[in-house]
DNA sequence: AATAAATACTTGACAAAGTCAAGTATTTAT
DNA sequence: ATAAATACTTGACTTTGTCAAGTATTTATT
């Protein structure tokens, strides 16, 4: 079903004006003595059932090799633990540490801070609405293949 | 009004929902011979009228340093025409040449159709609603600063 | 079982992207 | 007239990301 040019448009702007939305949310990141790509990969890390690089690639869009030096780093700064699987001995299944637990709920503690600060004049009805679109737009395009 | 944790996390689930789509749409500028930063000061030169290296800094986050270089590489490459400022000679006033504009237009048709193929499976009921979403998001998260 | 193909991850060499601070020219404020 | 601010440039640098080849191990093929 080909969508107009002028309905194109319209999803561009949107996207365009996400887009600062979410530089204006991952600011403190930037400002952060991490990247975008660590902080997604310890997110992964933290939410994946027995995570493993392999894993982490399918989640996020990165290259082996700089996702490989990443967890290296990790691991050197104690924030990740590698344990060889068993079952497979190419892959180590990757845990968050302790300090690593920490790290991340620091992190995880500023992002949802930014969060709040984008809708914190918001009055309820409107943060309802917000999150209902929010919903409607992933449920929309998340039945892409069809 | 602060927003309940739940709700802040629907947010932030959104916006890595979102921030995946963004990166599959701009998966054609990424191989192509242009980085994120150069398309986009390519569409600020495009559409600001009187458009200074100042504007485009005002509208895209990026080093001043960095997109000098970028704004040189375009002019080099003969996309870009530089015309002192009258008015304040520090300034440049920058427009696209007729080989940018034709530049710029094939840049624009991919981005379009990347984000064609993002919504070529939706019904028109869907798409209406898609749009009607994403205006009601902008219209929400615009009045910020209230 | 032996060989080939595939998979998980690592490493080296490199290129691209982005940052920082100092520098030039010009304009605006004191 | 002098100082401060603004617009832009440049050099030196760091970070980020990419590519391809390499190692170890597992899975598929004959």
């Amino acid at each position: 079903m080909p969508a107009q040019s002028h309905d194109i448009n319209a999803i561009r702007k949107f996207n365009r004006f996400y887009t600062n939305v979410i530089g204006l949310v991952n600011d403190h990141i930037l400002h952060s003595p991490y990247s975008l790509a660590e902080v997604r990969v310890l997110y992964e890390v933290k939410h994946t059932r027995n995570c493993t690089a392999r894993q982490i690639m399918r989640a996020v869009t990165i290259d082996e090799g700089y996702l490989s030096r990443i967890l290296n780093r990790f691991v050197q700064r104690g924030f990740v633990k590698r344990t060889k699987s068993r079952r497979d001995r190419r892959e180590y299944f990757l845990t968050l540490t302790k300090s690593g637990e920490a790290k991340f709920a620091r992190l995880n503690d500023a992002s949802s801070k930014s969060v709040q600060a984008m809708v914190k004049h918001l009055s309820p009805l409107e943060l309802r609405q917000l999150l209902t679109k929010m919903d409607g737009i992933q449920h929309i395009l998340s039945k892409e293949r069809s």
